[in-house]
DNA sequence: CGGATTTTGTTACACGTTGTTACGTAGTGC
DNA sequence: GCACTACGTAACAACGTGTAACAAAATCCG
């Protein structure tokens, strides 16, 4: 594929001009663009392997530009929102977006998202609704999609929850990559309306994790597969391999 | 039949714009309108194979509309609706809408429900009845529909009791797509209809479940063909088979 | 018709899940 | 060392579900 050509568009000059940085000091080409006619141009100009599109971009609506780009042409987008009203609208009418990400957003978690979406070669999969049976192992651990069961190295089924199952999922589709707690309970659709404010957020999270360590970890006092990452949030620090079935 | 041509009514451009975009990623043709009139012509113009129809629109009346499209011609209905009070349901299908679907909705839930309308050739309209002298397979198991014999993958024959029987004709008409206490109920024509509010329904569901799992699971306490959906209702998760006799 | 039997709905309790609270402890900066 | 903050977790409460036991209703049958 060469090197990825990425299509920056929101309409806040800051925003993009600190997307545009970051990915480009990651090894990728990245073009800006504010508005709909300046996507079109691009687009007319040469190949674009990805297009990051914040989703109010004044007063167009970036909901309905990715649906035209659909209708017009197969281009992988990542929908980036700032309200978590926003968020849950997408997840719940999982639009055409092959991703989606919650302004403020972790750096290294924007990048793995670009990742991701570059690396697949077909389209229609996303991390909104995968429903690839797969397989995926992680420090000698076997999880199955397809069933949801959990498999402990010496091949004994464990019995995860709906929440603790969510979670590991989660985690699974983010190794290495810190998640705020924020994050983790958005990607649970967590009931209580989850405004990001820091501290109106219960203790749930905490708690979910604990008990998900209780069950997958040798010793969850000294955690080795799901870490705290103080100030921040958790990791998965372990390797996923995942294979098809 | 071909490629399913769907009608997408709904007043709300990026909820229009959302479901076309679903639904033709899942390989079909979607055709958008925002009111009666071009309802009409899409249906003058052309075949139609289902018409997604939303209960609010603006100044019309989405019932109303499908009550008319009845009156005329022959296209299965889903009606959508962001309002999910049961006596809305209960509307819908009064006026003979093939499904319901309330927002926010699950993408594979809609995809589920619109194949499940696609595939039923015949149109026997709605979850309550169901159509005649068949077969279906499910799990190693028969069910006769005309002389209501259960038979179990040993060919034995199993005594169900009515209620037990129009639970499990339900479900057969439904695999893979949950169906809410009051759905079921609604299905088996239950009780006194009018108080179906949410939790003045008592018991008798998980009840007659229970009862319906203990003659065809092979083990009741971990059900793998009627299964419980936590906080929905139940699913049948298991594939049907049903062919001509 | 009347009694026996089967079916069906209700109630009560057990149990698992999940979020909250409270408190103990570990890390951090001074 | 101290104070302060973040985290871990036990205990608890709220909730949904499974089901046994009972009561009511329907059905069968002489």
């Amino acid at each position: 594929m060469g090197i990825p050509r990425l299509l920056v568009v929101d309409d806040d000059s800051d925003m993009r001009q600190m997307m545009t940085q970051f990915l480009r000091q990651n090894g990728m080409i990245a073009l800006p663009a504010s508005c709909e006619r300046e996507v079109q141009s691009h687009l007319n100009e040469g190949r674009v392997d990805l297009i990051l599109l914040d989703v109010m971009l004044g007063d167009e609506n970036g909901l309905e530009i990715c649906g035209r780009l659909r209708d017009e042409q197969d281009v992988p987008v990542i929908m980036v929102s700032a309200l978590s009203a926003d968020h849950q609208r997408m997840k719940g009418y999982a639009v055409g977006a092959d991703d989606y990400i919650a302004k403020p957003f972790n750096p290294d978690l924007l990048l793995a998202r670009v990742k991701a979406v570059l690396s697949r070669a077909r389209r229609s999969s996303s991390l909104v609704h995968r429903r690839n049976t797969k397989t995926f192992t992680f420090a000698g651990w076997t999880y199955h999609a397809k069933t949801e069961e959990v498999l402990s190295p010496d091949n004994v089924q464990v019995a995860l929850s709906r929440r603790e199952t969510a979670l590991l999922q989660t985690l699974l589709a983010n190794p290495h990559i810190p998640l705020t707690r924020a994050e983790i309970a958005t990607a649970l659709d967590v009931t209580g309306t989850s405004s990001q404010s820091p501290e109106a957020m219960g203790r749930a999270i905490d708690v979910l994790v604990g008990r998900l360590r209780g069950k997958i970890e040798a010793n969850p006092k000294a955690p080795l597969i799901l870490k705290t990452e103080r100030g921040v949030g958790y990791v998965f620090s372990v390797d996923v391999v995942d294979q098809d079935d």
